[in-house]
RNA sequence: GCGCCUGUAGCUCAGUAGGAUAGAGCAACUGCCUUCUAAGCAGUGGGUCAGGGGUUCGAAUCCCUUCAGGCGCGCCA
């Protein structure tokens, strides 16, 4: 629809260029206006080029409109974008009812109906392939997301990140990227450490109990940070099922691997199972671990400071991040000679790029922000292009119960896990509401209110539309009436649709490849998520106002077509966000 | 103290890379089910876009500044 107009204005500037003496010709910028009245699509270049040609903007606007009149618009199906030809249309107009100047120097496009007719019918013969873009061109993007560490279960602000790495997965690869989901583990280290002796000390609280004969042997004393709840005692308890009393009262050392892989490894299959309960699925998982038995923090270490950009003070070993714009150096080997996270964060990232991604994505708690700048020096150090890392932040979600904060302490083990929020409200809710705010705007998630709203909530309203779809196809079927199938599409008199609703309704159908552009290239699904609810929205009037089964069996066929299209988009959409389109609610 | 994010209706949030009269949901009120699902529809009320300056044809949007909230600023991860 846009194009269709960005065409038509270039054609008639290049005209106007040589009588204006403008040397070279922007981007024209158009936009659908917010009032349908006004028009379908408005240009406003008029008023921008008003100051480089010192000229008033309606004057500009009028000579680009007479020049648009005085051309043949040319057949858009040469350019594959549908629409009439001038021949078919009528006059000079083209595929447009009327083009007007209006407020400070708006040229304001209508569309002729049949232009409508022709992109509805264009729809439905292509189906969802007619959304397969392909502005990615096959370019392989890897979305990072969750790695959350594996010592306790995903909570609240884990489902938002999740939900958002989904559905930004699921943009990009609509679009034609080539889309890898990897979830990072952090299984080396001391918080892995940390767990293990947690889980030991619970563990041997629970073998005083069950061995009594052995009371000589002692209780492993609960480490000071150690993780808490609930869950670190089942842990206990499947260990103690795993080697009974046999890893009781050892030192720690000895027995650490087995109690720390035990745990963590437990600890990533609940969180799979959760993250499969959200509908949530990974290609790949890397392993930090990993990154240290195969020497890639070793090597990418080294090629630093082949580099230079590592130096030694005060018995530690130091990243020159500064170099690149970071607030301050960073130590990558401590005085111990252990490594921080920093390094095998430093590998980490090394390795992604050498896998040959075109872009990594990382979506990260807005907690972590202080840690893009080195991430960034880091990747320049090795020479490698920056742009191709992106950070998207998820800002913090406050979890309220009845309008109260409930209180959150992973310290105390106090916290709302994914678990109970899918169970409670549900996995279609939960990732609605996580996709109907912006990542970067404060989340509060009423927890209460999500459950107790359930039938009024969002993303049923969007559900709904597509469950009242499918009813009347079903009825259709029962009473037979000769309707949309695939095939035959182009036999069906789709010119029938005149009512107000039945345009706008497609005017809004054809607007989805804008917004779902305007989503990829800003990384924004939730802007997908505001669309269904204005496509929902228009639908249900129309559903309230007019009948789609009638007497009338050619309206009726048409009416069909358009329930169909609504469907196809809701499908589309709603598969982005990975939130269910039932038939049925 | 420095850095990042945020501030829009009573509440929760959108606002399409600067555009026309700033929008939705919830909450409140009034109507609509013998016909395709009322988880719906139609309508009413509700705003100093945190405050102040600036940039220009034009600002919720960009710049400066003040205020308020959140989060970071470890040889933790």
């Amino acid at each position: 629809m846009k194009q269709e107009v960005i065409n038509v204005v270039r054609n008639a500037i290049e005209s106007l260029q040589k009588q204006w003496g403008l040397e070279t010709i922007s981007d024209i910028e158009v936009e659908i206006p917010r009032n349908e009245t006004l028009g379908d699509v408005a240009a406003t270049v008029a008023m921008s080029l008003a100051k480089t040609l010192n000229k008033p903007p309606r004057k500009i606007a009028e000579d680009i409109v007479n020049a648009i009149k005085t051309m043949i618009i040319p057949p858009l199906a040469n350019g594959g974008l549908g629409g009439v030809t001038a021949e078919e249309g009528e006059g000079r107009l083209g595929i447009f009812e009327k083009i007007e100047i209006a407020g400070p120097g708006f040229i304001n496009f209508t569309f002729k109906k049949e232009y409508f007719y022709k992109n509805l019918e264009k729809l439905l013969e292509e189906e969802h392939s007619s959304f397969r873009t392909n502005i990615g061109q096959r370019r392989k993007v890897q979305v990072e997301f969750v790695s959350a560490n594996p010592t306790g279960p995903l909570h609240i602000g884990h489902g938002r990140g999740s939900a958002v790495g989904n559905a930004l997965s699921n943009l990009l690869q609509a679009a034609g990227f080539d889309v890898q989901r990897e979830y990072y583990i952090n299984d080396a280290g001391l918080q892995v450490k940390l767990l293990g002796q947690s889980v030991y000390a619970k563990y041997c609280e629970i073998c005083m109990d069950k061995y009594p004969y052995s009371i000589s042997k002692n209780a492993y004393p609960f480490p000071e940070d150690g993780y808490k709840g609930d869950y670190i005692y089942k842990l206990a308890e499947e260990l103690e099922k795993k080697y009974q009393g046999k890893l009781w009262a050892k030192d720690f050392d000895e027995i650490s691997r087995e109690v720390i892989d035990f745990s963590y490894q437990k600890m990533l299959e609940l969180i799979t199972k959760d993250l499969k309960d959200f509908g949530i699925a990974f290609d790949r998982w890397q392993s930090e671990k990993e990154l240290y038995e195969k020497g890639k923090v070793e090597s990418s270490l080294k090629t630093l400071s082949d580099k230079n950009f590592l130096y030694e003070k005060d018995g530690a070993m130091w990243v020159a991040s500064t170099r690149f714009g970071d607030d301050k150096d960073r130590v990558v080997v401590k005085k111990d000679g252990e490594y921080t996270y920093f390094a095998s964060d430093i590998a980490y990232h090394k390795d992604k790029l050498d896998r040959g991604f075109d872009t990594i994505i990382n979506i990260w708690g807005a907690d972590h922000h202080g840690y893009i700048p080195r991430i960034k020096s880091v990747i320049e150090a090795f020479g490698l292009p920056k742009e191709k890392f992106k950070v998207i932040l998820i800002q913090m979600v406050t979890l309220l119960r009845h309008g109260e904060p409930v209180q959150m302490s992973k310290r105390a083990g106090e916290f709302i896990t994914l678990r109970e929020v899918i169970d409670e409200v549900g996995a279609d809710t939960a990732k609605f509401i996580f996709l109907t705010r912006r990542a970067d705007s404060h989340l509060e998630f009423d927890i209460e209110v999500a459950k107790e709203q359930s039938a009024e909530n969002p993303v049923f309203y969007v559900q709904y539309a597509f469950a009242r779809i499918s009813s009347i196809f079903r009825q259709a079927i029962e009473k037979r009436v000769q309707g949309f199938e695939g095939s035959r599409v182009q036999e069906i008199d789709l010119s029938f649709l005149k009512e107000n609703e039945e345009i706008s309704i497609v005017k809004k159908l054809l607007q989805y490849p804008i917004v779902f552009e305007g989503a990829v290239l800003s990384f924004e699904p939730h802007r997908i998520t505001y669309y269904l609810q204005e496509l929902a929205r228009l639908f249900h009037s129309y559903y309230n106002k007019h009948r789609v089964i009638s007497e009338d069996k050619t309206l009726t066929a048409a009416r069909l077509c358009l329930c169909k299209a609504v469907q196809i988009v809701l499908e589309e959409g709603l598969k982005i966000l990975g939130v269910s389109a039932p038939e049925r609610m």
